[in-house]
DNA sequence: TTCATTTAGTTAGTATACGAAAGGGTTGAA
DNA sequence: TTCAACCCTTTCGTATACTAACTAAATGAA
């Protein structure tokens, strides 16, 4: 859309449409969708966070992550537990399933962030996630 | 998010997430949504346009289309008029308070653009509108 | 002309997103 | 100790998004 050439707004959207929609054909194999994923490499990281820890990490509503959570019990990714010292939180930890399956899922995150960034130069990938971050975390 | 700084996949997100939160924002005002103001732009350019034209202008889904057209015809931003030459079709067309509103929110995107960009050079404005053309419309 | 194929648009189902509000639990100050 | 303020999570309502399936209409080849 030659129109929306210079607008930036528009320019993100699709671009986001374009990679999200290239991570969701990789996973859909294995039933789980990009948010899924991303919350399994938070818990990777650091297994029996918080529902709301995990919120601030991923910067992502409190209640859009209720419900990705409740589907990623359902799908056996993860479980819940009330943690003992604070009846109000959970504990999310991942399942033996979303602990095996790392490597793999680790391979097509890789596979797919290579893809989205197929046309550009080494030089020119470093600095269009550099300019990313200085949109997302200005202010 | 460190753990993330190299995943083009989540750092395209959290920038469009920024950006689509910021026109929202500037939006709400007039009872409009980006998507909406976005399908405004293209009668803007040209009336009467047909669904899936504007579907393929906008690279949108079709069953998305459908849903954000029923409600613009709701909030009366728009009209829905049968083609008489092909009776499949609807032309889209803008209501009085689609056209007369155009300046101001037109202003409201300019402005939204340039937050969303505050941060950064010319040169850096430039080149990222450039990368992510690239990232869209690759393959 | 007929009928298989295409095309335009909608509907159903699922999955993000987010604002607002609600329900329980915790905490801190009077 | 009490209770107002705050925190954690869920629920509700609305709005994208996309796949699949469906209806109606148009097209094109035999």
């Amino acid at each position: 859309m030659d129109k929306f050439k210079d607008c930036v707004i528009f320019l993100l959207a699709k671009a986001y449409q374009k990679a999200h929609g290239t991570f969701k054909k990789r996973l859909t194999g294995y039933g789980l969708t990009p948010i899924q994923h991303l919350i399994l490499e938070v818990l990777w990281d650091e297994d029996g966070l918080s529902a709301s820890t995990i919120s601030e990490r991923l910067v992502l509503d409190p209640a859009t992550l209720s419900g990705v959570l409740e589907r990623m019990v359902s799908g056996g990714w993860i479980f819940k537990h009330p943690d003992p010292e604070d009846k109000r939180t959970l504990r999310i930890c991942l399942s033996d399933k979303g602990i095996s399956l790392k490597p793999r899922l680790t391979t097509e995150r890789d596979q797919a962030n290579q893809e989205c960034l197929d046309g550009l130069t080494v030089e020119e990938k470093v600095l269009l996630k550099r300019l990313l971050r200085d949109v997302s975390y200005t202010k």
